[in-house]
DNA sequence: CTGAAAGCGCTAACAG
DNA sequence: CTGTTAGCGCTTTCAG
């Protein structure tokens, strides 16, 4: 006893199979008498019946299906913005079909033809890697395609990104504002569309700062974790430039900079200030409470959803890149620079402190 | 110019459609002459030629995907166990349908209907709400089922949990080893099978450990929210009945309870213990760092995903449970009772501690 | 307004 | 070993 079909609910109702699809199609049923439709209704709803959706899809060649592509859900950066896209398109009868590439252009490439196969509706690619910038066009063919949390410059999709730039502008200023001067970045991979645009975004809002960036103070990671955060760190430390805070490309960074400051036995912020970006859950929680600027995830998501569906309804691809604006938590990992509301032990000996640049303090 | 089909590529390798329906399947590659199989594979690739999933999908009623229900996959714990189990199926050639049900039973049965409307191969199951237990058995309509991180007692599902009884077995041998007597437990909702099957086995585990259990000192939560821990805390606190270590039901419950601490002023673990459950990220990174019961999320997901293609390929049903191991990760908000190693302040004013009761020092 | 007929792309049963 | 045939369940012409 399988699943009742259409010709089961049209033999009960007593028409014929198209009469009872299109009664039971809310788009068509206009097409068919009250009386009719009522009866037709009513043998579904008594059957129990549900339309096969593999069925309708072969026939019609849509899927209310979409295909999410993540680089991997277990980073708790890609739940919300899922979840925001699902909310989005879970109303409208959507399901997604998530994957996760874990980076692996060719993986992706696979994974995305597979989707096709399964002929999802829409693309939404929340994966950051670029590469070569035509290579990597991942070939949707003709899909719609919704960029998520990523960015790529020339191509026609349209894409949700956060504001990085007014977030790192915001931070900066905040630092600025405590009279930090000299100010260190670590930076994520060059090959994500984030970790570029952070660096690029870091260099103009210290510009707008009137701060110089001293290139001996960046750090480009080879990924966004928290060991390459502290390598960097580290490698900062050692570098023999003096800096008062530090600016670390994401939190995973940021925490691998507490790792290195717990290590060497120096106090965030008295020592060093830090400054995250995404407001990863519990960074609030940590000793002291990380400043960081925080991402509106789940909104981005939701709004890939929107424009995905603006592209299903209508037939529009508009490349519009949407900005979410973010904001800064501030919390108790920045405070003023060392020396500047001078701290207890060095009123004493203020000496050594003044005689020697602040970078002395951190071997 | 629409994607290839089967008859494209039979065209080009001068074959019926069939012949090279045969070639492209491994299954009945064999059934084929090595020239002819190789003359369609060839044209396939030429073409770029990719199977449609759905025509497959309507003439098998196989569809290579299964459905994974989650209460809300922007919990931390359900990113690893999806991740778990995407790995264990995609090299198989299964894609995964992700729904949340946000703990509605209807929306959950909506959800699980539209699943089988797309002919999902199977049903991962990783809510966990119980409600009346016949009631709720979620019409999989013969479909092969697999429970995650669930179990629901007297049903035919094979299911995959973390093995809690040992865990908190461990953890209350740990708390009654520091010298701890009087333990609270904030017990998480019970209408879920993990929030009963804990405190079934904490009460199973001091009873065990000869240590007497105290109705007073234990509180049960409507969510497992860190609000909830923090007002059970509370409650607790100002209920009058003396402990030195709560074992809280996961971290969540456990983040409120440091809530408490905090605005009381009381330091952990010199004034209160606390044991979490679950091991979520960066509990590592809080001060104190949260002892709690690591659960490998990932692993169950993994065996989920085995315990499915079981059911996928050999067609059997059994009903088997697995219990997937953990373990106590050990940090700093667990230390000896107060008073038991007297602590330096303690020391000089014994007197009114001892006189007083522990709880004395939480008001 | 409703019925008849065709076909989406694939695979499985049956012939040859 | 390969071709023929049929049909999965649905929607969409086209007739009536």
């Amino acid at each position: 006893m399988s699943l009742p079909t259409l010709r089961d609910v049209a033999a009960m109702a007593g028409v014929h199979p198209a009469t009872a699809s299109r009664a039971l199609n809310p788009g068509t049923r206009s097409l068919i008498s009250a009386r009719t439709a009522d009866r037709v209704l009513r043998a579904a709803e008594q059957l129990g019946y549900q339309p096969n959706a593999v069925a309708r899809s072969l026939r019609t060649s849509r899927s209310s299906s979409i295909g999410v592509v993540v680089p991997d859900l277990t980073n708790p950066l890609f739940p919300p913005i899922v979840r925001g896209i699902e909310d989005a398109l879970a109303p409208h009868g959507y399901v997604l079909l998530i994957v996760n590439t874990d980076n692996d252009p060719a993986h992706e490439d696979r994974l995305i033809a597979s989707l096709r196969s399964r002929s999802v509706d829409g693309l939404i690619l929340a994966t950051a890697r670029l590469g070569h910038p035509l290579l990597r066009v991942p070939d949707a063919g003709g899909l719609p395609v919704v960029l998520a949390n990523r960015r790529t410059e020339g191509l026609p999709f349209p894409s949700v990104t956060a504001d990085d730039a007014s977030g790192i502008h915001a931070a900066v200023a905040h630092l600025v504002g405590l009279g930090h001067r000299r100010i260190a970045h670590i930076a994520g991979p060059q090959d994500t569309s984030t970790g570029l645009g952070r660096l690029r975004a870091f260099r103009s809002a210290m510009h707008e700062h009137g701060v110089p960036v001293d290139g001996a103070l960046i750090r480009r990671t080879s990924a966004w974790l928290e060991d390459e955060g502290a390598r960097a760190l580290s490698d900062l430390l050692d570098g023999g430039t003096e800096f008062s805070a530090v600016f670390a490309g994401n939190d995973m960074l940021a925490l691998g900079c507490y790792d290195v400051l717990a290590e060497r036995g120096l106090r965030c912020p008295d020592d060093l200030s830090i400054v995250g970006f995404n407001d990863m859950p519990l960074v609030d929680k940590l000793q002291p409470g990380l400043t960081t600027v925080r991402i509106p995830h789940y909104d981005i998501g939701w709004e890939a959803g929107r424009l995905m569906l603006e592209q299903l309804t209508r037939g529009e691809q508009q490349a519009k890149a949407v900005l979410m604006p973010v904001s800064l938590s501030v919390r108790h990992s920045t405070g003023p620079p060392p020396g500047d509301s001078a701290p207890p032990l060095r009123d004493t000996a203020a000496a050594p402190y003044a005689v020697e640049p602040q970078v002395q303090s951190f071997e």
